[in-house]
DNA sequence: GTCATTTCTTAACCGAGATCAATGAACGGC
DNA sequence: GCCGTTCATTGATCTCGGTTAAGAAATGAC
């Protein structure tokens, strides 16, 4: 399988595609391969792209003080739209991937000349958008309700591939706790159970 | 003063009022006082109207298992916007008066025919808007960096007025903390000053 | 004023997460 | 495969907020 072949599938789960279409989103070429560590978006740079993780695992952090301190994790067919992107202000955080990464990028511009172009696609465009909005981000209210614990046991409910695919010290930092606590908050779920 | 003035003087704020206007203002009459504890919304109720705090203090808040929960107050000059209003969904929070209050209220009705008669306010209104969206309210990263005895510090020098005229054990739930613990924390930083 | 209710403080105890330090396991480069 | 680095676990100790319970202080009704 190609790597277009990933863009295609993404917009299927949408709509039924026509073949003349598919040929379409292959020739547009708008996938990049990056490799563990890459950036995407760093502290201070004004994004002019939206991204859509098609392979691999990204997150969304800032530094305190040196320390990382993750607030997302990207995974397959999650669209990122970083906040630099809508406000033109220079972000905050970086955005980098956590393991190498097919991701397809689009600037305004050209999205809007696709669209221009092939109408049909605007749909989808609304419901990414839909998607973002009713994200999956932790809120206040959940974290000030619940404990460190419980915010993993709810992590391995709803996203149990995280668990496995990303080092257990950025599941801590995503937790908001250090990585000896989520250790231990491991050990004492296995012993209970 | 009179109550009506109220309004005037939060509309002078942003832009210089005729003597007409103020007259227009003053014959609108859309101010209401409420009683300490009186409802503005309940949770399952929608939304009909926007709120500006003239006089008084306001939270809103949720249950948990039959204890409050606050998330925000507001005061003077602050406009309330509820989710429910836009959204037109039963809230899933109530506002009340912590204090005897002077609130102005509108629905989308009537602001529109004020804002078609009287277009001079339509920027202000915009204002507004946006000062709603550059809300002072705590966020998740706020939340997860600062410890309580932090988070009380911040609001002693953003809002030291809350602290001085709102129960502390309000404040301790809007901290997300035990009254107790909040009692501790002040005598802790107080002894240590 | 008195009395009842609400609000705030204090104390004792507990448990969970932070911190520091050491060891073990897994991974990546060569 | 070997070696070094990164990552995960464990133990000891500490701090802080939660919990329970009691009492003090402030507030409000009459």
């Amino acid at each position: 399988m190609d790597n277009q072949d990933l863009l295609v599938e993404y917009f299927s789960q949408y709509m039924t595609l026509s073949e003349e279409e598919i040929q379409l989103i292959k020739k547009e070429d708008i996938i990049r391969s990056y490799k563990k560590n890459d950036f995407l978006l760093k502290e201070g740079q004004v994004a002019h792209c939206c991204f859509l993780v098609l392979k691999g695992c990204v997150k969304r952090y800032y530094l305190e003080d040196g320390q990382e301190r993750i607030m997302e994790f990207y995974t397959e067919n999650d669209p990122i739209a970083p906040v630099s992107y809508t406000s033109k202000e220079p972000s905050e955080y970086y955005i980098s991937c956590v393991e190498p990464c097919l991701i397809s990028s689009g600037t305004e511009e050209k999205t809007q000349r696709f669209l221009q172009q092939f109408p049909r696609f605007i749909p989808i465009f609304v419901k990414i958008g839909d998607s973002l909005s009713a994200k999956k981000q932790v809120s206040l209210d959940d974290y000030k309700n619940f404990s460190p614990e419980d915010r993993y046991q709810k992590l391995l409910d709803t996203r149990p591939d995280l668990v496995n695919r990303v080092p257990q010290y950025m599941i801590a930092s995503y937790l908001g706790i250090q990585p000896e606590s989520l250790s231990r908050i491991r050990k004492r779920m296995w012993s209970s159970k």
